[in-house]
DNA sequence: GTTGAAACGTATCTACC
DNA sequence: GGTAGATACGTTTCAAC
């Protein structure tokens, strides 16, 4: 993982559409060698997948809520279970686990309000939380995948 | 927007690596009405871009903090300075204006808490914000950019 | 207007230095 | 890391339905 590296993955986590030439040329070397490269990283799994993102806006998914809920119980089990109950909810996009007064922090998003509804009772009516608590975005002001390398 | 563009949506937001050959296999069609669909709904910018996902840990960014900050002034000019300045910070990866007590959610991708403690002062530093609290995910179950199409 | 097929140019990948 | 070449792919054009 040196500087060559760092270029090509600040290139591609940008527009994964650029071709191996492009790539090489603006980090100054060949195709072969910047080829062998991108390859190795896919290997290395750095390079996880190339993904199209869509625009939430213009496909009827404009709201984004974050919802934050505190565990029934505090065990592996339940958390397992959680886990694997919110993998199958594709309204679902982020799920950490954290510190401080709630347990875990959800990144929901849906088309609207009533959208929401029919969501947040699919996910109190399938397994048990003892609190919850929904804050709403109204404006999504800035939101990249590209990570600071 | 029918239901063969939803699947080639929706088969793009989980590999955008796929040839236009591959997707019109899939959803039954032949390459070259797939390839101006494809084309359309880049020209229609449903799709935004396409990207080479990461892997934060590998790259020795495992810490997701969410910052909910207060606004110092309720006027649109702070906020414009506000969305200008944290365009700029690339460890904030998400930013929103929110309804509720905290009036932004701003998500951050650091190495470790050393480095956290560094980009706090830089945002506390740069602009003037009355109430600032950070969580601290401590782990992440659940990550995707894929939308429920 | 929508599809299939064929042709061209370019990118990817292998073999070798 | 670089060079040359085979292969496969995206892209465009054209003809058929």
């Amino acid at each position: 993982m040196d500087r060559l590296d760092r270029e090509i993955l600040r290139l591609l986590q940008n527009d994964a559409t650029l071709s191996v030439s492009d790539i090489a040329e603006q980090i100054g070397l060949s195709s072969t060698p910047c080829w062998r490269r991108i390859q190795n990283l896919e290997k290395l799994g750095i390079i996880k997948k190339r993904v199209a993102l869509l625009d939430a806006e213009k496909l009827n998914l404009g709201m984004t809520v974050f919802v934050q809920v505190k565990a029934a119980q505090h065990d592996i089990n339940w958390l397992g279970r959680f886990a694997e109950y919110a993998a199958g909810i594709e309204e679902i996009v982020e799920f950490y686990r954290m510190s401080g007064e709630y347990d875990y922090m959800l990144k929901v998003v849906v088309a609207d309000m009533k959208a929401f509804d029919v969501f947040y009772k699919r996910l109190v009516g399938g397994i048990e939380l003892s609190d919850v608590t929904s804050s709403f975005a109204m404006e999504q002001i800035k939101y990249t995948t590209a990570l600071a390398i």
